[in-house]
DNA sequence: TATGAATGAGGATTCATTCAT
DNA sequence: AATGAATGAATCCTCATTCAT
């Protein structure tokens, strides 16, 4: 059952962790195509074999990790814009960025980098579109960064809570507790004096 | 009486002042001295009259605008920890995050970058006694993302919340009041119960 | 048959001599990895993907030459102490010295140099193993001095005999007979009374 | 009678001083106009005050330095080419190298950068002055060469002397009478058979 | 499926030198 | 007698990329 040698067909996702996690840890412009083929005991060219250059390396790594991303907005779009459901959104959100914590980590403290990179502009849209699907048109203003900073809470979470003491799960569980809280904080605001809430 | 040339002694200051312009525009990796050498119309070489490395022009920015945090800190130690003095640490801190507007989008931007200059760990420290002021050792561990998360929104207020239409300034108002609405969150939880808050 | 173009696999010795020929000529500091590269009509990064550095060309060219002296070395050590076979440790000495006439011109007149780089040290000490070699611990200073001069006479020989005129093969020859004498003279201070030499 | 701050007009002595410490300890390429203005407490345009250039500087050390071998020279040329003036040529030469060590050990470690700049063929064609003055034309080459040896060993025992345990002086006292004695060798082996030594 | 060899462009940095003050 | 500010040319070195094999 166990394979020997690497597994056929395996280098190019051998390159993609590598590279992600050296991504991740040292920043896109300071790793160099020379440290992740060392890294995986190939030479440079033989990266070039499978992916066209630098960037398309990063790019295959956000397209796979950044698919469930989509998964929830397309889900999302389909549900009923209730509280319940902005809350889910954001439990599945929490999921979705522990699950790629390495991948989200480098896309915050690069930014400056990612900016001018194709991948860019497409994440920005991402969360964008997350947003909306929080915030409504006529809340507040105060309501509205409400939202978003229920979203970025939790893109800060991943990396800010270090001076916290406890269980990485129940911070992460913390976490989401206040964004959610935020949510509702949101939704009370602009659904006080009504008797229904939709 | 105008003075037809650049005013003499300037230079040292245009070198910061384009410096970070452009590394808050590209990252400190993509901007290359040459580039801060054009835009100032001198040679490389003058660079180097007046900083040790590309890294000292970085230090020199940061040591001069970081001043006020840590005036911030000073101030805030003095001070009773009560909820009031939370709030205007946070007012202050709005203060101090727009008055030096590109150098933290700076800092945000390029975390990756940062944090193996010497400046990272400083900035951390500085970051996270911040934190200290806010929070207290008996609060929950949901009290406590609130606090660091009130923090936070704030940094993440100055570019994440161009989603949100209307006036800068209100929006940073409206920023600040989230923040100090999770401060005040989590001071209610703690004393909850109790005749008299502190 | 005949190669139209260089050898393959040739570049690598090719940088070696070319390198080697240019640091004797004008010195380490002052020859560039551009001017090399242009001897060799190859761009400067060629050089750098068959070494690693500047001083990693010098090294590797010392490494290989410098073993015939490690040779000597071990096979004296291995011959008795006698005054034939310092003769013959002089004697090997001298072809080694002019097998490798450039590069030990090149150690001679770049002593500065090479003292701070890393081959400066293992130089010195095989050159004062051989030294130790030669001279006996009972020997009178004199005696000492003598040895130690007949080493260093072979070095400067090869260079400051210029004002003698002559074959230069004779020149070596009689070069290594005042050496020898050298030895010859401190041997027989030394046993000087005694009916038996070692 | 002490000078409270430095003596007027020291300066470019000062200058020297420290310079020729400098380029004999790391070498004449190595060191920077910088370096030397640093360890001086003044900038480098004032180096530009008082020497014309780098060469300059090592120009102006050299002729001071080499005035004593000049008035050997002058002397040796006057007196009768006995073996006791050999003799005194050599006692007196090394009093002068160790007169200026430094400058002697600078030249001797740096003989690539020496060769191009103008003092280089001035130094060589003092020494080999001296080396005429030693031999005589009837020589055999052996005999030749044990003169230039005689004057070669006093260099290399300047610092090549180093694995030999002993009072400085005594081993400078031993270096001369070794070389003293290649010249009696030289001599007594031109005169076998003669009645008379010229 | 990879490698060995190479390139061209560009990086930060250092240097000797100049000149107005 | 010396400085402050700057330059131009050069340095070593690194990088992403290419291509024949």
């Amino acid at each position: 059952m166990a394979t020997p040698h690497v597994r056929k067909g395996d280098t190019r996702h051998r390159i993609q962790d590598v590279a992600l996690s050296l991504f991740a840890e040292q920043g896109y412009e300071k790793t160099s195509l020379r440290e992740i083929a060392e890294h995986l005991d190939v030479t440079k060219a033989a990266l070039y074999y499978h992916f066209k250059t630098k960037e398309d390396i990063l790019i295959s790594i956000v397209d796979d990790l950044a698919r469930p991303v989509d998964e929830l907005i397309d889900w999302a779009e389909g549900q009923p814009r209730t509280l319940a459901t902005k809350q889910e959104i954001l439990r599945r959100y929490s999921e979705t960025l522990w699950g790629a914590a390495e991948l989200f980590r480098f896309m915050q403290e690069n930014q400056a980098t990612v900016r001018e990179l194709s991948i860019g502009e497409t994440f920005k849209s991402k969360i964008q579109a997350l947003g909306e699907l929080l915030k409504e048109p006529e809340y507040s203003m105060t309501d509205q960064v409400r939202c978003i900073t229920a979203l970025f809470s939790m893109h800060a979470g991943m990396f800010a809570m270090q001076s916290i003491e406890g269980d990485p799960d129940d911070k992460r569980a913390a976490i989401l507790e206040v964004a959610q809280g935020l949510i509702a904080d949101a939704h009370r605001d602009a659904h006080r004096g009504q008797t229904d809430t939709p």
